[in-house]
RNA sequence: GGCCCCAUCGUCUAGCGGUUAGGACAUCGGCCUCUCACGCCGGUAACGCGGGUUCGAUUCCCGCUGGGGUCGCCA
């Protein structure tokens, strides 16, 4: 078999759904596992509803993915170019061949006459299923009228293909009616697009949404009146609302770039994507490159699923947590945009290295760690009043006081400052707990932060030193 | 409604005739502990129903029920 050549062809009208991009996943993986061609395709025929904010936005969203396509509109490729309205000339050339061959006709009735039709059929038999009656089929004249391509669809008989994740499918034809290849303007639909182009383009595995899979029958019928090879086909599962509807944007976010910014790490993102729909034995957790090693068609699943936001979450959690996954560089140039974003600036890559070990196992997502790092970057921490009234209170002043002198001429390091505490609280008899929480909101203005050993040394001796001090200063002033 | 597809814990799933039905998220206990996390230990929790086939069905077949997809000069 040759190598395979898959593709991601998304359509320009709006955000990129995060099905969407598990789509584009599965068939990156598939391309990268077997060292074949993954492709990018914009089918924009819908000018009513295709945007060029759109197109750049699936550009956008897949680098930041690290979905990188080997043809596509920007990269070019043999079988350029890959925006279908670029290719128009294609269209018109296949289906004048068709109608030369009589596999496909012009059909002279207006859009109204057929609404109409339509509707004139739903309200004699609400149950009954309309379909083109065929009235161009033999004409034979051609009048000076706007016409739509029609292909001439064998009804007997059915359609049987084998699907890479569900099996054997069978159709019966008589389902299918004389669709429309081209509209009267020359734009191409979705179905006679897609297979121009995928045929075209030599894509050896159309790998989509299940909800394409009524497609595939007459496109395979295309595939035959087109004499070209017929691509394997796989479909997947849809990704469901947790209330089994359609996912949505009233089901919270769905676009890719909202989970870029609110934190989520691509990987994070990808992984999540990728054992919904697929698993590998009890596996959950993965790198770009185990998905890659581990990823097949035979181990995706046929049920439909229910995004769940929680374990998507959880999972992010993992990489952000694993040096591994997230290398302490990239996750230190990813979380610095989000500091600026709450006023942070003149951040340096250093220093958030430096304070990273603190936040690891914590933060789920890049904005929570910009949070959690807010105190490092501060001349003075935001001090949370509740904490204060709660924790700087007359008692803690001289308490603060006290662990202030101790740790003064303290070597500043984790271990030598908890020996120093310990020392401390020996000679006073004061229990740790009496302390630490008055020290925590003096340092970081919080009531919840890393240890405190950890927050003293990143912050340094001098500013944890300066902060004890104003903890003090400010419990005494409330009492 | 026609056609197509699907069906294991609440959710994502493992299972490919014989298992105490496993894992993960969530949830509930507990441990650890300077707070919050992390980590660790443990618990609750699933084979939709009815027929077959078989010595034996979660697993194979059929029906039912339930869910989803789709019926455009959208993709």
């Amino acid at each position: 078999m040759s190598t395979p050549r898959v593709r991601f062809a998304p359509s320009p009208t709006g955000y990129l759904h995060i099905g969407g991009v598990r789509t584009a996943l599965f068939n990156w993986l598939w391309a990268r596992k077997t060292g074949g061609a993954f492709i990018l395709r914009i089918e924009d025929t819908d000018q009513e509803r295709s945007t060029d904010a759109s197109r750049a936005i699936i550009f956008e969203s897949l680098k930041w993915l690290g979905l990188d396509w080997d043809e596509g509109p920007d990269v070019g490729g043999p079988h350029g170019p890959y925006t279908q309205m670029e290719r128009l000339s294609v269209y018109k050339d296949a289906a004048d061949r068709l109608v030369a061959e009589k596999k496909a006709y012009r059909c002279y009735c207006t859009k109204a006459e057929l609404d109409a039709a339509r509707e004139a059929l739903k309200k004699a038999n609400p149950k009954a299923q309309f379909r083109y009656p065929g009235t161009c089929r033999d004409r034979t004249d051609e009048p000076d009228l706007p016409y739509v391509v029609r292909f001439k669809t064998d009804t007997t008989g059915s359609v049987t293909y084998v699907d890479k994740v569900f099996g054997e499918v069978t159709t019966p034809s008589r389902e299918q009616q004389d669709f429309v290849l081209l509209r009267s303007d020359g734009v191409p639909l979705y179905n006679f697009g897609a297979v121009v182009d995928d045929a075209g383009m030599g894509v050896t595995l159309v790998a989509r949404g299940r909800d394409h899979m009524v497609n595939t029958p007459p496109q395979i019928m295309l595939y035959q009146a087109l004499g070209a090879a017929l691509p394997e086909f796989a479909h997947l599962p849809m990704m469901l609302a947790p209330n089994g509807e359609k996912l949505s944007k009233r089901h919270g976010a769905v676009s890719v770039t909202e989970y870029r910014d609110q934190g989520y790490a691509p990987t994070g993102v990808l992984n999540y994507l990728a054992r919904f729909g697929w698993s590998h034995g009890d596996q959950e957790v993965f790198t770009l490159a185990e998905l890659t090693a581990a990823f097949s068609w035979d181990a995706c699943g046929r049920g439909d699923g229910k995004f769940d936001a929680k374990k998507f979450l959880a999972i992010n959690h993992e990489h952000l947590k694993s040096p591994e996954r997230v290398a302490d560089d990239d996750y230190v140039a990813r979380v610095i945009p989000f500091m600026e974003q709450r006023g942070l600036t003149g951040v340096t890559a250093d220093a958030v290295k430096r304070a990273l070990y603190t936040i690891r196992d914590r933060a789920q997502t890049f904005v929570q760690a910009a949070d959690m790092l807010d105190y490092f970057f501060r001349d003075e921490p935001v001090l949370d009043e509740k904490a204060a009234a709660k924790h700087l209170t007359g008692e803690a002043a001289a308490r603060l006081d006290g662990l202030r002198a101790a740790l003064e001429g303290a070597e500043w390091t984790e271990a030598a400052l908890e020996a120093s505490m310990q020392a401390h609280l020996e000679q006073t008899g004061l229990a740790i707990k009496d302390v630490a929480q008055a020290a925590r909101v003096a340092l970081t203005g919080r009531t919840a932060s890393p240890g405190l050993f950890q927050v003293m040394f990143v912050l340094g001796r001098d500013r944890s030193l300066e902060r004890l001090r104003r903890g003090a200063e400010r419990a005494r002033a409330s009492a």
